[in-house]
DNA sequence: AGCTGCATAAACATGT
DNA sequence: AACATGTTTATGCAGC
């Protein structure tokens, strides 16, 4: 009762569970399989044939450009007209004349999936008609389809680098590794041309002061699909937003008229008020005081190298370095345009820095694989990058960072797993609402599984979009859990953090903390733990391992081609179908799009074969080995409220380990972050 | 068809 | 009385 004032304003209010009957009436009405309801198309795209797939999506996003063309002279055309005839509008709404223009372009030339953030923005900026939003969303369907294609693309070839390293291994060749990257990089070049597109159109969205992407937020279309850019294209990608804002600039308007392509100007020194300029501007200052002390004291510039003028697109000659001195203070000068391109030079050395770390995890991985593989098998592989909770709580030393140590990939998941079936919700969170029913646990059976990767990697997306995260209640609380500093939170302090992690609990408070409060009294995992202050609720980590594992039937080839070598035991079977029909969902997050379904499976398989291990092994004591098929045992919870004489080793997961992870702690006091926080 | 896991709703108890 | 916290029961759905 002491710390109980955040709850009411979780939207619960004076809302109890007495009133929960109307407040899930919405829910109610929309339980209907609405997660099944894929779209047709991307099913049937998903079965081309990688070549056909590049191909289709060329042709889409070719297309998009041609409509986008059209549509430009289309809004010419009408601009003519409204200038010079028609005076029945006041001057009020010719003033809204731009705001029409810009939605629709934003429309026609969106390759990339708008977070609910991004449209929420746009909305504010600009008001949309209905039309245009309708327009609008139709893109993002077409986009969204068209990333599925792509990731699906990457994902065969994947497996089939994949598929083909194991038979060179069989063959006892040596230089797989390089052949494999070689076609890596193959593939990655067949990829560039879409991608390079791509981040062209994301910048011309940025570019228009339409898209405010934070660094932080930046992973979402930057990282999602553009892996792998090299710096041609890079430069490319400069000369694009240069001329594309000259070009706005000589058509007067601001970010709102994508006319008439006209060839390039270098030197311009009009700024367009960027959405962020505010933000750009201090860390801008401070950079730009320090790249003059640097130049000043040596005399190289970073920006300055065999007479050229590095700044991204630029590319201007000089004699001498004074001469570049001035060349960069004038035509590169605080402005906005330098700010944008400063920002875009941020996310462009963001997702290379990314790029190069998955790239380096990924070739460790595979060295450590061969090896494994030339020798004998290791039980622990090197991780490929992701931290199993359950990896850590048992077999490693406490000294490792919590279960889920925030990544620090810096990614912002397009789409997570499960949403991908409800892509559309990532544009219009709106319609989820209706659609989203109660989570039919549709892959709850397989996402019984501790969920920590992948709810880590894509915890972005479920804080900001309405979606139901596609995990159990139990597995949730574990979580949510697991993840505090001390291994255990109150009640509120669950609620908390569910609000916080999940925008999809912001609502319709009563019923889930009803459903938290009935797991946590249900599951014998969870552990009632009396306080000084209060109760704590902890997480038993032996009971909740007993629950998982759950069917372990026949298997495909591709299963066990990839089982083998990796050097596991058939036990981990399970956990591979169920990723490998997980797959089927999945928009990989940008995290794993390295390769995504090694990264997903590794992950499945890890937690599944410790989970296995605890099976066989240190179970111990209480009941029979794996979990046991009583009927019986489910409604019989243990008296948790003397957790002394509850001989469990096991109960209290926590003690000692206490990692400096940043993200925790304001659950205590923080109540109701979330509503800022869209 | 029956079992099981899960979500959801709700009644009830208890403490503040 | 209102509310938070827990416990328990009931019901329905879905997967096996």
């Amino acid at each position: 009762m002491m710390q109980e004032s955040g709850t009411e304003a979780t939207s619960n209010g004076p809302a109890s569970q007495n009133r929960a009957a109307s407040v899930e009436d919405g829910a109610r009405n929309a339980r209907p399989n609405s997660a099944t309801s894929v779209d047709v198309t991307a099913a049937d795209l998903i079965h081309l044939q990688p070549q056909q797939a590049l191909q289709v999506a060329r042709q889409i996003l070719l297309q998009q450009q041609h409509q986008q063309q059209q549509q430009q002279q289309q809004q010419q055309q009408q601009q003519l007209q409204l200038q010079q005839g028609t005076d029945l509008k006041s001057p009020k709404d010719n003033e809204n004349q731009p705001s029409l223009q810009v939605p629709v372009s934003v429309a026609m030339m969106t390759p990339q999936v708008i977070t609910p953030q991004q449209m929420q923005q746009i909305l504010q900026q600009q008001v949309l008609s209905p039309q245009q939003l309708q327009v609008l969303l139709q893109q993002q369907q077409a986009l969204m389809l068209q990333q599925q294609q792509l990731q699906e693309f990457y994902k065969k070839q994947q497996e089939q680098l994949h598929l083909q390293l194991l038979q060179q291994q069989h063959a006892g060749k040596q230089s797989k590794e390089q052949q494999q990257q070689a076609q890596q990089l193959a593939f990655q070049q067949q990829l560039m041309q879409v991608q390079q597109l791509q981040q062209q159109h994301l910048l011309n969205l940025q570019r228009q002061g339409l898209l405010t992407i934070q660094p932080g937020q930046t992973a979402l279309p930057l990282h999602s699909l553009t892996q792998g850019i090299n710096p041609a294209e890079l430069q490319q990608l400069w000369k694009e937003v240069t001329n594309l804002k000259e070009e706005n600039n000589s058509n007067g308007r601001r970010g709102l008229d994508l006319s008439s392509p006209q060839p390039p100007k270098k030197p311009l020194l009009n700024q367009h008020a960027s959405t962020n300029g505010q933000y750009m501007s201090h860390s801008l200052k401070r950079e730009g005081s320090t790249l003059d002390d640097y130049h000043h004291s040596h005399h190289s510039h970073p920006l300055y190298g065999h007479g050229v003028c590095k700044w991204p697109g630029c590319e201007a000659v000089f004699e001498d370095f004074q001469s570049f001195l001035k060349h960069l203070n004038n035509e590169h000068a605080l402005d906005d345009r330098s700010t944008a391109q400063c920002r875009v030079q941020m996310q462009v050395v963001q997702q290379l820095e990314l790029q190069l770390a998955k790239d380096k995890e990924r070739l460790q991985a595979m060295m450590t694989h061969l090896h494994v593989k030339s020798t004998e098998p290791k039980p622990t592989p090197q991780p490929l990058n992701l931290v199993s909770s359950v990896t850590l709580s048992k077999t490693a030393p406490p000294e490792a960072s919590p279960p889920l140590s925030l990544p620090q990939t810096p990614t912002t998941p397009t789409a997570p797993l499960t949403p991908l079936s409800q892509a559309h919700s990532v544009i219009t969170p709106n319609s989820l609402h209706h659609s989203v029913g109660p989570m039919r646990r549709r892959y709850s059976d397989k996402y019984n599984m501790p969920i920590s990767p992948d709810i880590v990697q894509n915890k972005e997306f479920y804080m900001n979009a309405e979606v139901r995260p596609p995990f159990t209640y139990a597995s949730l609380i574990r979580q949510g859990i697991l993840e505090s500093p001390e291994k255990q939170l109150t009640l509120n302090e669950i609620y908390n953090w569910f609000t916080r992690m999940f925008a999809y609990f912001r609502r319709n408070a009563a019923t889930w903390k009803n459903a938290v409060r009935h797991n946590l009294s249900l599951h014998k995992c969870f552990v009632r733990v009396e306080n000084v202050k209060g109760a704590v609720w902890t997480v038993d980590e032996l009971e909740f391992q007993k629950r998982r594992p759950q069917k372990i039937t026949g298997s495909p080839a591709l299963v066990k081609n990839i089982q083998t070598s990796l050097g596991y035991g058939p036990a981990l079977s399970a956990a591979f179908q169920a990723s490998m029909a997980e797959n089927n969902i999945p928009l990989y997050t940008t995290a794993s799009i390295g390769s995504p379904t090694l990264n997903s499976l590794a992950n499945a398989i890890r937690e599944e074969m410790i989970g296995a291990m605890d099976h066989g092994n240190s179970n111990g004591s209480d009941s029979s080995p794996g979990r046991s098929p009583l009927p019986a045992m489910h409604h019989i919870k243990e008296e948790p409220l003397d957790p002394e004489d509850h001989e469990g080793p096991l109960s209290l997961v926590t003690t000692a380990n206490h990692s400096p992870d940043f993200d925790h702690h304001r659950d205590y006091d923080d109540d109701q972050g979330h509503d800022d926080m869209l």
